[in-house]
DNA sequence: TGTACATCAGTGAACGCGCGTTCACTGATGTAC
DNA sequence: TGTACATCAGTGAACGCGCGTTCACTGATGTAC
């Protein structure tokens, strides 16, 4: 990769990052390119369209996330399920919710970003399942649909520690009360 | 109010109602205005912005769920609440997440829509609080927000079920199981 | 090391699109006589 | 009941806007000699 194309593609993701985090998943493309003082046509060649672009700001924090996943793997089984699940939905709200509408989206990134985080959280899960004390009714998708759904809606609320709250209800609920 | 701005009316409101189920909370206004077969200007001397359409869309069935509170009312209160709240979350999911949407989101109607929806489900959750077997830390607006937080999450999901599926987890977890 | 050249990247004006919104005009309605 | 008229409603072409996207052209980079 040439040095100026290396140069411009960072400079494009860190314009898309800000505009992002400011402006949430929809996020003019232009203006992304204008904040990165590049045209609008070096954007498209680094990043063909908008999915793209959004992949690209989150697959870091993915993997971030993956590796959390990993290390908490010789935590104890329930709390570990917890934990990430907390880290899940900081993950969801970042960016005005993007990491929520991606996961809830009905975007396939190609990446193996969302697949990614389903592995992680299956791994937790199960685990946390055959240890006992959680509910075996329950799957990866559901906990991530329900996690996602929290930050989704908490967008636009006012109460900045409701979404912690609903999710502590949620993870609670996750133990299972009939057995 | 004149026979044919009344007609008018209805016609805008009948497509409006059309639109949102078929294309979600994002429905274009002038294609509204055509399907109605009306001019523009007339869907704006009616509904002078989106909102003032979609509370117009949603009030009657607003109406609907808060008169179906009154009749848990009489009902055993956890049972009660459960049912409601199931009410509540077909309600979220009407016209693509608009009911959702508007649950959720940022804008105040103007009207006592939502705040209609929350004196009801107040009544009924802490009733069933006071009434034993109920957590005691939510708010009405925790319950409100997650189940907008389902239905928005499953816009784009592919399992059918899988909202009444998440929405029983949390049911569950409103059961206090400390005490 | 220096130069000529091919290749790849960047530019940015311009396009087409659909949106929300307006407003000068036409037409329908209801009312007063 | 019939007609004149004021008022209210509807029309729809047109506007401005910002978006995503393209492409003919210019410029920078790396390489071969």
């Amino acid at each position: 990769m040439r040095v100026d194309a290396r140069r411009n593609y960072e400079r494009v993701l860190a314009a898309a990052t800000a505009a992002f985090a400011e402006e949430g998943p929809d996020a003019s493309l232009n203006d992304i390119a204008r904040r990165a003082g590049v045209g609008p046509g070096t954007l498209y060649r680094h990043f063909p369209n908008r999915q793209a672009l959004q992949a690209a700001v989150l697959s870091e924090r993915i993997e971030k996330l993956c590796g959390r996943a990993e290390e908490l793997g010789s935590d104890e089984p329930a709390a570990a399920l917890t934990a990430w699940l907390r880290a899940l939905l900081m993950h969801a709200r970042t960016d005005q919710g993007l990491g929520g509408a991606v996961l809830a989206g009905p975007v396939d990134l190609g990446l193996d970003c969302q697949q990614a985080i389903h592995r992680s959280g299956a791994a937790l899960l199960t685990r946390a399942q055959r240890a006992g004390g959680i509910r075996t009714d329950v799957t990866v998708d559901d906990v991530v649909q329900l996690v996602a759904g929290i930050a989704l809606a908490a967008r636009h609320g006012t109460d900045p520690d409701q979404p912690d709250r609903l999710l502590c209800l949620v993870t609670d609920a996750l133990h299972s009360p009939s057995e």
